[in-house]
DNA sequence: GTATTTTAATTTGCACGCAAAGTATTTGCA
DNA sequence: TGCAAATACTTTGCGTGCAAATTAAAATAC
């Protein structure tokens, strides 16, 4: 039997792995000062993408696991940064809508991304653009499985 | 204030994450079978490639976190697929080694890899190879950040 | 017009990832 | 020699990802 292959695979998804936990610990240090997790960040931003949005939409933008989503936006309304307001017309329906203090965090936010970039030198433009369209072939070829 | 960045930040480790959960949902369907977790696996692969190493070892090895370790070899050690020995020369260290069961539990894992690969048609050998690459110069800009 | 199915969200239980604190043991240095 | 620092691991508490079960409301079927 040839157990190359087990080496071999490891490659990909064990870099993945990796790197995704090796970038949320990188970001951790940045939202430390805003008093996020990465997935809250991650929710902050797509709020601050578009407000007033229903649970359901903001799974899909941030494909964060529907189980964690309620622990997190009830975190989240905690801290006065979202308010949870009832969908009138369609009573399952929950919508999310910032709070002032979660728009003013907006500010404060605006200089993560420099402060990440500035982890990875190696990842200049081109490569950045590249890594992106690899990326959207393993998460297109991971939605046209489902 | 310009928060474009907010977005374009969002693009490289959003679609990581994305990759990274998905490719580990990928493989707990194939685990499935072989009663492991995705780093269960992770660990298995470590000692099916070197055998009797320290715990410090197969830390290096699989980046899994320590204290998660501690939990992870002790389900395995309750699945009798490795025992955990003391080492003689120096009492901290303890030396992970497969029992039985665990080698043979290689045979069985042999086709995962084909498994993985075949649920990700768009990564040829050539896109395998520069995704590695490039994910190779974010874990070493990871790695030097420390 | 009621029953079935689908959709939206929550809850529960388990497995990690992580930081920080704790326990041994060994190393190194004064 | 003795004591502080380093190393190897474990423990704890929290946040999350995930699957499966649950609840509630809307859509669809019949």
């Amino acid at each position: 039997m040839n157990y190359a292959q087990l080496n071999l695979d490891r490659q990909i998804c064990h870099r993945l792995y990796m790197a995704s936990n090796g970038i949320a610990r990188a970001y951790r240090e940045s939202l430390l000062e805003l008093q996020l997790t990465y997935p809250q960040y991650v929710v902050m931003m797509a709020l601050w993408e578009q407000d007033e949005i229903s649970i359901a939409e903001l799974l899909k933008k941030t494909a964060i696991d529907g189980g964690a989503m309620t622990q997190i936006l009830k975190k989240m309304t905690d801290k006065a940064l979202i308010t949870i307001i009832k969908d009138e017309q369609d009573k399952r329906k929950r919508v999310v809508k910032l709070q002032v203090k979660g728009n003013e965090l907006r500010h404060q936010a605006a200089s993560i991304p420099e402060q990440i970039r500035c982890k990875f030198p190696s990842i200049n433009e081109d490569k950045a653009t590249a890594l992106i369209a690899l990326l959207d072939l393993i998460n297109q070829d991971l939605a046209s499985a489902e």
